[in-house]
DNA sequence: TTTCTTTGTTAAACCGATTTAGCAAAAATC
DNA sequence: GATTTTTGCTAAATCGGTTTAACAAAGAAA
């Protein structure tokens, strides 16, 4: 039982596929073919249970109402949220999402988007990895329409949606303060990334705000694919400090957040007690975590929809002088219990 | 800057676009085309930096080298590990994934297969939602390969990858009376759904086998899109009943265990003291909750590996007799500290 | 009656690859 | 030298749609 195509329903109907296809399209009318066919048609490929072949559309139309999806990793729940929202809203427009995970590895991109490019989708959203900035610019010049999301690279001008890393750190880190944390240590990840700097930066500028030394001995940069064995390590260079031992940590991600909660416990370190406790992202295991964990929330909805509408812009467009946006949102700080007396 | 076709390449060289083809699949050989030529067609590819469009050989070959992948919620961590293994599996048989989120409903699962069906992808593996038996026949009568994983249709012959709920469960259930629990609840949801079912089925077999009365008020079935506060209905009649209070409850999925452990902490209590408690599926939420949750963990590695192999074998099987895989695998329970005095 | 419009429809090009069938020139065989 | 075989390559069909250009028939205007 193959397939109808076009051509069947116009071979049985005695007509040429072009009228199928017209009245198909809705401009039947458009193009003054008559009410009376034009039923026939509409009948017959009901009847049929026709279809268009969207491969075939694509080559003709150059469209494919596919959008690629690069991002770390569909595993972790942060991008499986922020995936979904973007599933959501693609589909709202009449769109698919083609999803890869790069594992932040630039030339897991670079493929992912080469291949991609070949015509299977229309356009992307990025969260691009550390070192890809050719591939995006490459994408660039080959106008290839895409926003970038969660970083981006100052040096490249291109449309992206991220969050005030700085600000939702700065905040995270004064609340630890507030609650009378003396010795705060910030654990992160990927540096010369942009967003992981800004967290970085923000940390430091609430110590300082706060009158408080920025002691390197407190930071911790785990590698860019790190495993709960390095955080383990730096949590426990951290609590070995002789004099003055920490009394909080600020975890800039929720994946070394989860591990580095894992190894507090494993540690037998009391959690608010013993170590306060902040992390970005805001996840299920946080709310039912005992404590319940702290944490900076990002706007995953908004995320998905500016990015999706962004994109579709992009991509319809026709005017040569496309704006483009850089859109900054705030993110919610979560107060729980892993970081109040 | 516009893409390089074959015919680009084959004008700058004055040959035929056939010969161009035909040399970068590497039938240069097989049809006797001259050493000198072949060297100078995959240099100027090269140089040209020429890649075949996916969308244009698709339409002429049948073939798109990518899967359809229907699960309930990428958002939900169970799928999104399973989608990360199935991608990775894919990716290394060079094929990619088109990710759908049905939302376990029929309706939503059957727009999504009749859209991909349409020459987008070669294959399905799918988890079919409730009520979507029709949807998966038509697939099968028209001849799409599919593989169904977490749950499948007994009455209807297809290739599926799942687990054996009804052991898994019953040894949960088990371990619970072996630590003195009497008075065992069970919250589940989507009934008539083969693995919920047998899920339920396995506490039941537990607690039969142990001459423990199955108590039907003890067993809270959810309708099958729930929210939290379906949740804390149903833990609050559970601890609500006057004579025998519960001491433990199984939780059938982790969605549900979330909530549900949510609300035990919202009502106050103590987990293992008051309820212990165990869940299927294993999240890192599991791993960092104080108490950590006892979890019956599905091998999503396997699931995913076996699952993208049973479907390239039908997909690439040229032999009508396609013989129909049903694997079962076996689930690994892990103790921790929910479910122990 | 002749010419111009309008109406209703279609042939053919096109998108960019793969694949089949075949052809001219050179080499081998008789 | 004539015939067959091999070598090296290409024209054209094809996949299933969309889109452009055009054409015959009928009606309106001159």
């Amino acid at each position: 039982m193959k397939k109808t195509s076009l051509n069947d329903i116009a071979q049985q109907l005695g007509v040429s596929k072009t009228l199928v296809s017209l009245v198909l399209n809705g401009k039947g009318n458009e193009y003054r073919i008559s009410e009376d066919i034009q039923k026939k048609v509409k009948e017959l490929a009901r009847k049929l249970n026709y279809k268009p072949n969207q491969i075939a559309k694509g080559l003709r139309t150059g469209k494919t109402n596919t959008i690629g999806l690069i991002i770390a990793d569909i595993a972790n729940p942060f991008f499986g949220k922020l995936g979904r929202e973007i599933e959501r809203e693609a589909a709202s427009h009449g769109y698919r999402v083609m999803f890869c995970s790069s594992d932040e590895k630039a030339e897991n991109a670079k493929l992912q988007i080469e291949m991609l490019q070949q015509g299977q989708v229309d356009g992307f959203i990025i969260s691009p990895p550390n070192g890809s900035e050719e591939q995006i610019k490459q994408l660039k010049n080959s106008k290839t329409p895409f926003v970038l999301i969660d970083r981006y690279f100052p040096e490249i001008e291109s449309n992206c949606v991220v969050v005030d890393n700085l600000k939702a750190s700065c905040e995270g880190t004064e609340h630890l303060i507030k609650n009378g944390r003396k010795r705060i240590a910030c654990i992160t990840t990927n540096p010369g990334m942009l967003n992981m700097d800004n967290r970085l930066d923000g940390y430091k500028k609430a110590l300082t705000d706060a009158a408080l030394e920025v002691d390197e001995n407190l930071i911790k940069i785990l590698p860019f694919s790190h495993e709960i064995k390095d955080v383990m390590e730096a949590i426990k260079e951290l609590t070995s400090l002789d004099e003055n031992k920490i009394d909080a940590i600020l975890f800039t991600t929720s994946k070394v957040g989860v591990m580095g909660i894992q190894c507090l416990h494993l540690l037998d370190l009391k959690i608010p007690e013993d170590v306060a406790v902040v992390s970005f992202d805001d996840l299920d295991a946080y709310k039912i975590s005992r404590p319940s964990i702290t944490a900076i929330a990002q706007p995953l909805e908004e995320i998905g929809k500016h990015s999706v509408k962004i994109l579709l812009e992009a991509m319809t467009d026709k005017s040569k002088k496309k704006e483009l946006h850089k859109i900054v949102l705030e993110t919610k700080f979560v107060i729980r219990n892993s970081s109040i007396k």
